[in-house]
DNA sequence: ATCGCCTAATAGGCGAT
DNA sequence: ATCGCCTAATAGGCGAT
């Protein structure tokens, strides 16, 4: 049960784990920084390419679709998620693992670097990377994130051998309403090899303008891409606790779901404009343009 | 209207596209057989990280579950094909761009090689991979792909300059039934810069052991990998035009859909075994230990 | 061997309050 | 500003014939 052990040393130094969030936050910055002309590019050529498609477009869906949009979230998936795995993946001290799990996040490999080692004094070399884009357009807020059970760490007990890991469930009070949430995210892996490896959860937010409602223009075209870093398990329900912690109230919303959705799966909204109080942990970059 | 030109060369020449197609499935062979380990090392340690997901698996689905599997889809989905496309991509002579679409497979991006350049005697130097994962367990068949029309190209007429391309609806006979299908992807792209990207259809289809059922063991583990290239629209609706040749007869058969699923958006079964008579379209590579 | 019955999981637009 | 109403698209296990 290295497990617990290991646990029990990031939850006593928060610093620890809070670094490596903000090596994933940074790094993804980084990577989007140096290539912000390729992806613009990339991401853009979908409205390129509307005669390719567009008699056979993604169907309208939801409650009363307006019609004037059309879904534009592989777009994103593919053109700012993917790119950004293989970019990273190329970095010089970076190597990257795409370890097997049922579920989880878009994206999510094991990275390791020298430069992990360092920065936990040693405590291990590698980060298991949980990304998932999460791409709005302009009739949707632009400073949440709504995230799933499989995209969330929870505290992660793990008492019988036999028993694997646990979370908690978590009552999410809103302003004028409240759900369960259940994450369902260990908050560090322990692979075959021995290798720890703490989660460190990123979320991309392309963001992208309807030029049909601002020029008189046509196509979805990326307008900015938000990052975020969301505390792991242990930093939010165990040290600090950022969730139970009344300088952060609101952190957490309840989702997007319906009643008619087990309230054990109900996803949650995570509030960019409370999650940027905690730290430097949301960056918005400009990608008009 | 370059389109209408290239594809009508493309049309014309169908050893062109068959050499690019062969070559996407011997570069995807290549890439297993240079990685097999890292491929099954990954994808079998989900297994071995049971304890962090057990509590939480993907919960049994469709008609009947008999409660002993759990679903696979997105080890096979990662381990495999999202690692695929990065080993693809640090390929000496090969570069990936992720260009977007609003649809498309699992991965999709345009790779650009001298390889393809020579193979084509200059036409093109890039073609546009689309490459679906289709996991299977012992309980399913292995020697068909289930394909949503997303994943197939089809004839891509494109007749008015405001019209876009569009593709004839087919009628599927198979043995005991029949249905319409009706493919969405246009046979070729050309991008922005000029780019002629003729579409190359492959897929992955990682088989997995239950070892409860062989072993009186746990898990399930990778087995075998099979590789196909199906095809792209014109080959198989126009010229040579596969899927109407008595030769390939149910070379297509009706697909996983009931009747509530609209006509237009059945998927549609391809017959592995069939394929194979076409070429050496067809590939299986041991993976068990 | 054929084929379709059947449901989990993901996603975000947009209205109602 | 809050939050939940609402549906497309993907996937493959497994039974019925």
């Amino acid at each position: 049960m290295s497990y617990n052990q290991n646990k029990q040393y990031l939850e006593d130094n928060p610093e620890i784990q809070e670094k490596i969030e903000l090596y994933g936050l940074n790094l993804l910055n980084e990577v989007i920084s140096d290539n912000e002309e390729e992806i613009r590019a990339d991401y853009n050529e979908a409205n390129f390419l509307h005669p390719f498609w567009m008699n056979y477009p993604p169907l309208d869906r939801g409650k009363m679709p307006k019609g004037d949009q059309i879904p534009w979230i592989e777009v994103g998936e593919k053109a700012v998620g993917s790119k950004l795995t293989r970019l990273v993946s190329q970095r010089e001290d970076i190597t990257v693992r795409e370890i097997g799990l049922p579920t989880g996040p878009d994206e999510r490999y094991l990275l390791t670097s020298p430069t992990i080692y360092s920065l936990t004094n040693g405590f291990t070399d590698s980060i298991m990377m949980f990304v998932d884009i999460k791409s709005v357009g302009p009739r949707d807020s632009d400073y949440d994130l709504v995230l799933s059970p499989n995209q969330v760490s929870g505290n992660g007990d793990w008492a019988q051998l036999e028993g694997g890991i646990q979370n908690n469930q978590q009552t999410i009070q809103g302003p004028r309403s409240s759900q369960i949430f259940l994450p369902t995210i260990p908050p560090l892996y322990i692979l075959s090899d021995g290798t720890i490896a703490p989660v460190v959860h990123l979320f991309i937010k392309p963001i992208y303008a309807m030029r049909s409602l601002t020029k008189g223009d046509t196509g979805q075209s990326l307008y900015k891409i938000k990052l975020a870093s969301v505390p792991n398990g242990l930093g939010l329900f165990c040290n600090p606790g950022y969730a139970f912690d009344s300088a952060y109230k609101f952190l957490f919303r309840p989702g997007k779901d319906d009643r008619t959705k087990s309230l054990l799966q109900k996803r949650v909204r995570v509030d960019l404009r409370v999650l940027d109080k905690i730290g430097p942990r949301v960056m918005t970059i400009d990608m008009d343009k």
